[in-house]
DNA sequence: TTATTTGCAAAGGCTTTGCAGCAAA
DNA sequence: TTTGCTGCAAAGCCTTTGCAAATAA
């Protein structure tokens, strides 16, 4: 999403379009692969030597979620990571032992998680599925200690 | 795990048998389907009238956790719930309108879990496979509100 | 008796909130 | 001008930790 989108965007849902609200959309959208926390957002934004408050931070990035624009996931660490919403059902392979975090997409996504509804009419929100375990590289670790 | 076993497996891991390990284990297993926060852990046994501590309580889920006589699940409301590990691969479908837990067993969990997996050699944990969504209930609610 | 556990109180980490000053519309 | 936003500081929660007293072995 461009900026004369994002304009746009946060007019009809009567919001004021910011510098702040910008810069954040933009850095969670740039360092998507990474998906950021709060405090790592924060910290992008003072290396560009953008002053920021990391409240504004927070009431930002919860007014996106609750606007559809980002999606968030609950690591392990117990902070929470932000990603762009692009609307696609897909979940995530986080790592315990390193944090990596593994993207599963496209139709094996949506079939898993149909699967795992089966019958009960549940109604799974976007970019919420999380699987934690030990990644492929942990694991020879593991076997194979250094 | 009745008294006699809890005890022995203490002492094969070099911990003492103590009254307030038992009662936190007794009220997970008796509370079962209700997975309980350690706050309401620590609650339930005041009203039991047995004076334990919450930092007893934190410090006896943890070690229990580690043992792996139970597992933790992270809710919604961001503090961590506990329930008895059977060691069965199983997931929850978490309604984030009313908190309600719907437990998914048997095949279907297992062959779900497969599926998202795929080949990516990913270790999948035991007790660690949460979706969050609506549940039947609070869509019905949503379409014909009250 | 010795090692472990308990539990109070304090601290830690992430997130939210109150509010005065500031910016958007 | 009016409404909404920012950001500091303070508070709120959940969880962990330090440590002296109490308990298990």
């Amino acid at each position: 999403m461009d900026t004369v989108d994002f304009k746009e965007f946060l007019n009809e849902k009567n919001f004021c379009f910011t510098a702040q609200r910008l810069a954040v959309l933009n850095v969670v959208a740039k360092e998507e692969n990474k998906h950021l926390s709060a405090t790592e957002i924060y910290e992008a934004l003072q290396e560009e030597h953008q002053g920021i408050g990391i409240a504004t931070v927070y009431k930002t990035l919860r007014m996106l979620e609750q606007e559809g624009l980002l999606s968030k996931i609950e690591l392990l660490d117990k902070t929470a990571h932000y990603e762009i919403n692009d609307g696609a059902i897909h979940g995530h392979l986080i790592c315990s032992k390193c944090g990596k975090i593994i993207e599963i997409r496209g139709s094996r996504a949506r079939r898993s998680l149909e699967l795992l509804q089966g019958d009960s009419n549940f109604a799974i929100q976007q970019g919420s599925v999380n699987l934690y375990g030990i990644c492929e590289d942990c694991l020879r670790l593991q076997a194979y200690p250094v």
